[in-house]
DNA sequence: CTCATTTCAGTGTTACTGACATAC
DNA sequence: CGTATGTCAGTATCACTGAAATGA
């Protein structure tokens, strides 16, 4: 009784299908729906990138955060404020220029950055389950060289102009 | 005066850096702005993946079509209202089974489709700038990989649950 | 005055959820 | 009855825009 209605198990359109920009888009909405899972109800995602951004770099601003990350300043904010109430991060008022703030994690910061970490982890090998190890090498080296390339053009825009970042 | 204020050029901190889901995740960004960019006003992406859909499968239900391509039921609705009312669709009843809709593409349909398409292939040749041809091939066949391993668990959720999608 | 930093309010897109009427 | 189709309304995330207050 299904011999005129076959199951919509085809792939997607050839023309889509050697897309990459269409590809990406659909593996990235893969990526997230795991990383989101794994992470629970913790919005999690650019929270990770700030706690790793500022375990790494050290104390700074959230101008000079925002800009190393490719995180909007204006989005910033929200998130560091909710941070910040999760003690997650300490914000102090920088003496020498009192339009800063200078952000700084916390051991609490520290502990959330690794359990963010592991499960970051834990959604990667998920969705990378199909690849072999040398293959999960390759695609990030491909995505790294894209990103990179890619970096400066994000900078132009948004609100995250500064001429520190152009190269006359 | 700026010598204890480097600029940001810094690459973003490590753990991120090599991390997959972070990297498809502004990957995935950067070909949004760019295909946005080429497509100009009309919204497009869905478009096209829609117009493709119904250039290759021919006339076909709307659940069947959205199943197809991996897009939400609901958002199809909007989706083809739009295209309907641009006459790049027809949708009439089906006869045999009245709450469907026959969807077809029409001609400008596929003058349509062919401008996203070349659309589509400037902003895929300006993201994949960076990439030599054969490092091009490799990403989309990993891609596809990834894309193919998921389409499963991407079709449970949603609105898009069907008896037929899934093998018992 | 110009510019940088932080903040807030609002937009647009995408994906998704839940509910509903209709028809099989 | 249960299920499939198409519809609508609403949510959440994300990137982004514009404007404003404060201070260098």
């Amino acid at each position: 009784m299904r011999a005129t209605e076959p199951p919509d198990e085809a792939s997607p359109p050839e023309k889509l299908w050697s897309l990459t920009t269409w590809l990406l888009g659909h593996a990235a909405v893969d990526s997230r729906r795991l990383v989101a899972q794994s992470f629970g109800n913790s919005t999690g995602r650019t929270d990770l990138a700030v706690l790793a951004g500022l375990a790494q770099y050290g104390p700074l601003s959230q101008a000079r955060l925002g800009r190393r990350l490719g995180i909007n300043l204006g989005d910033l904010v929200a998130i560091l404020k909710r941070l910040e109430a999760d003690e997650m991060v300490e914000r102090t008022l920088d003496r020498k220029d009192r339009r800063r703030y200078v952000i700084e994690i916390t051991e609490d910061g520290r502990g959330m950055l690794s359990e963010l970490e592991a499960a970051a982890a834990a959604a990667q090998d998920e969705l990378l389950e199909p690849l072999s190890q040398s293959e999960r090498q390759q695609l990030v080296t491909l995505l790294q060289r894209l990103v990179e390339h890619h970096r400066d053009y994000r900078r132009e825009g948004a609100h995250t102009k500064s001429k520190e970042a152009r190269g006359t």
